[in-house]
Formats: C-alpha cells, sequence, structure tokens
DNA sequence: GTCTATATGGCGATAGAC
DNA sequence: GTCTATCGCCATATAGAC
C-alpha cells in the first residue's frame, strides 16, 4: 500500500486508476470499455491495471459498488428526514439534479449493467443497509395528512425518479429532437427542471395552487 | 411448426434472423450480443446470418432502425391527433404500456444504445420523419386552454416519459428495493400506472379534482 | 511498483465444398 | 442457401526483467 518511492514517487495509483476507471466505465459501459482505456485514461500502463485490481471485472465490481453506495443513500435519506414533505421533494429533486450534473451518464450506466447483470444487486444492496420500507411507511402517513388517499407512494417514488432522470438517460435522442440538438437550451431546460418537477408534484398532490417549498421566482 | 422437411426448405430465414436478433440484441445490448448467441436463438448457423446480412454492424443496424421506426411514430402521433388533451394522454400511456409490456428490455437497449453512439441517430431521424415542431406547438395551445400557462410543453413530455418508460427502466432495482423482488406485486403496480400517471398529469394540470379520462375507479 | 514481451481465448469474417 | 474449416484480430491476462 504505502511504498517508499524515491524514483516515481505516485503512491496515488490506485486513486488515479478509480478515477479513471469510473469515467471510462461509465461513458463506454462494461463492455465497451478497454482496460487500455482506462490506462490511457489514467495516464499509466496497462498491465499496472492487473497489478492493483487483479482483472477486469474485479476494477469493475469495485466501481459499481462504489457509485451505488454513493448513490443509494443519498436517495432513501431525502425521504427518511422528518421535513415537510414537499421539502423533502426539493430537496430530492435538488441533491439529484447537481450529482446528475457531474455524472450525467451515471443512470443509463448503472441501469443498463443491473438489467443487464441483475444479480450483481444483491451483495451491494447487503453492502450499502438500505431500509426502503421506513422510507415508504412514512410516505404513507405524510401522503395522507395532506388529503392523498389510498395511493400507493411507490407510484409517487417511480414518477419522481422518472421525471428527474429521463432528461440525462433520454438526452441524445431527447436533445435532438425536441431541442433541434441545442445544448446550450437544454442545459437550460435541465436548469428549470429543479423547479418545474416539484411544482408539477405539488400541484399534482394539493390540487391548485402554490403549496410549501415553492417560493423562489415566478409562479 | 411446418413439419414439411425434405432436406431444408426455409426461406423464411430471414425472417427468423430478424426475430432472433431483435431478441438478442434488446437483452444483451450491442457488445453483449455475439453473433454466435443470435445464430442459437434463430435454430441456424453463424454464417448464415453473414450471408443475409454482410456483418454484425449491418445486422444491428436494420434492428435498430427498425425498432426506432416502430416507436417513434406511435410517440408523435399520439400528440399529433386532434383528440382532447387528456385523452392524448391517456391513449399515450396506454400504447406505451402495451409496446413495453411485449418488449421489456427496449428502453434500456434504446437509451444506452444512443447515449453510446448519438451519430446513428442523424440518419433514423431522417428516415422516419418526425416533426416534432408541430406537435409542440398544438401542446402549447391545448395546454394554455387548460389554464397552464408560460409552461415549456417539453416539461411535460419529459414528465410522461420518465413516468411512463422508468418502471421498465429501473425495474430490476425498483422491484427489488420496494417490491423485495416480488414479480407479480411489480407487474400488478405496471398495471395501475396505466391508471395513476394520466390521473397525475390530469391533477397536475387542471388542479384538484377528476378531469376527464377517468371515471373507472375510486377516486 | 512499473515496464516489455508474450501467451491465451473469443469473436467476427471469409473461403470453399456441397 | 447452407454447411465446415480456417484465418486474423483484439482484449484480457500473466511471466519476467528492471
Amino acid at each position: 500500500m504505502q511504498p517508499e518511492k524515491l524514483e516515481n514517487l505516485e503512491p496515488d495509483t490506485e486513486r488515479k486508476i478509480l478515477e479513471a476507471a469510473g469515467k471510462v466505465f461509465m461513458q463506454k459501459g462494461r463492455l465497451g470499455a478497454s482496460m487500455q482505456d482506462i490506462a490511457d485514461e489514467a495516464g499509466i500502463n496497462r498491465t499496472l491495471l492487473h497489478y492493483y485490481f487483479r482483472n477486469k471485472e474485479k476494477l469493475f465490481d469495485t466501481i459499481f459498488t462504489k457509485l451505488l453506495s454513493q448513490v443509494f443513500p443519498t436517495m432513501v435519506e431525502a425521504f427518511a428526514s422528518d421535513r415537510p414533505f414537499m421539502e423533502k421533494i426539493r430537496i430530492f429533486v435538488e441533491t439529484y439534479a447537481d450529482l446528475l450534473k457531474e455524472n450525467p451518464y451515471l443512470p443509463v450506466f448503472v441501469f443498463q449493467e443491473i438489467s443487464l447483470n441483475p444479480d450483481r444487486l444483491a451483495g451491494i444492496i447487503k453492502h450499502v443497509g438500505v431500509d426502503p420500507d421506513l422510507a415508504l411507511k412514512g410516505l404513507t402517513k405524510e401522503m395522507e395528512s395532506l388529503g392523498v388517499h389510498g395511493m400507493d407512494p411507490r407510484h409517487i417514488i417511480a414518477n419522481l425518479l422518472g421525471m428527474v432522470l429521463f432528461p440525462y438517460i433520454g438526452r441524445a435522442l431527447f436533445q435532438k429532437i425536441a431541442f433541434q440538438d441545442d445544448t446550450e437550451a437544454y442545459e437550460k431546460f435541465l436548469e428549470d427542471r429543479k423547479e418545474q418537477v416539484p411544482r408539477f408534484v405539488n400541484m399534482a398532490l394539493q390540487g391548485s395552487g402554490q403549496g410549501p417549498g415553492q417560493s423562489r421566482k415566478h409562479p
């Protein structure tokens, strides 16, 4: 781990590898990314990858687990807090907007990988230790106190995740078709969604009018 | 099917190939699928694939174009009709629900592929000849007549597509975390969304109360 | 720890017999 | 049109020098 190094003092090689691997895997996918690609991105020799992580699979597992361990808690915790409902929604949307802005390829990458290899999930879920039941129960209660009765909260979650993730998952297609491939316009659109998505949810749940957590810009 | 078999008379080999290739490509992705996989699925010899379609790339392009040509029009036409707004929403949701039920891997596959290789899109869009501007203009007008002012209709589209597609894109993950991996419960959930999504949109756009196209079950 | 050289296997693609 | 046999490439992985 800590090698004495007079001539080539970079014990942070491992860090560079992880960083490069994350980037390359997300952009090209597990199969599309070659070890050479990752080595190039990290600026090191290819065989070093095998020295630090025995093979491609192990390297990938490390990256994948790391990414999901970072994403899952954010998701659940946003709903596990004791803030008012619409406040949770707003926090959730903004947290993900920031996360996705920095990792735009993350959703496609994750879902493609899980879809291809669902077994990988089991281990990771254990490793992270999320408890969605708790958050779900809380949601149900809060929705009822908002006057929404008999609605499975998982519909809300699915709606929310869909609305937040779609602009990233379908970006290449959506930007080209609905924005004439205007990147700047699309980025403005992404920014707008931080406001539009919570408002949409709010209106759907509360009926018309402005709910809490909507006081910044124009109506 | 046809037990008639003197030597090997099957000129519908091409059809079998296309069917098999579509299935295998969707399930394993372009890179994950090998020509051998496709040949096996079609029940033919591997070199026959090269006889009918020169190489893997050409075979893939055929499949991909075919799939998108089937999906795009459905999407745009649902909004280009002159039915009332909520009717369009309902039709859109149900059409996609049916399509996705039969091709659950389609969204991940398409978005992954486009994300990896955006260039492929340009040709296909031309080939299909969609005109989203028209549908967008119409949407804006209809929303205003519903009392929704100053809202970019593309937010509605993104919300709708996200809500419809997410349960399929994130199925492996969502079913495991929020449904304890209960497949039957999840399929019930998918069925429910045909009703829940239009209602959610309706409430968001009209405020509270029941809009059109919502008369089947409990309030 | 880092490099060069090399082994191994899989897959796409073609040639050629039938 | 369909098969068998084979070629050549590329990516993973390891051996071994420094």
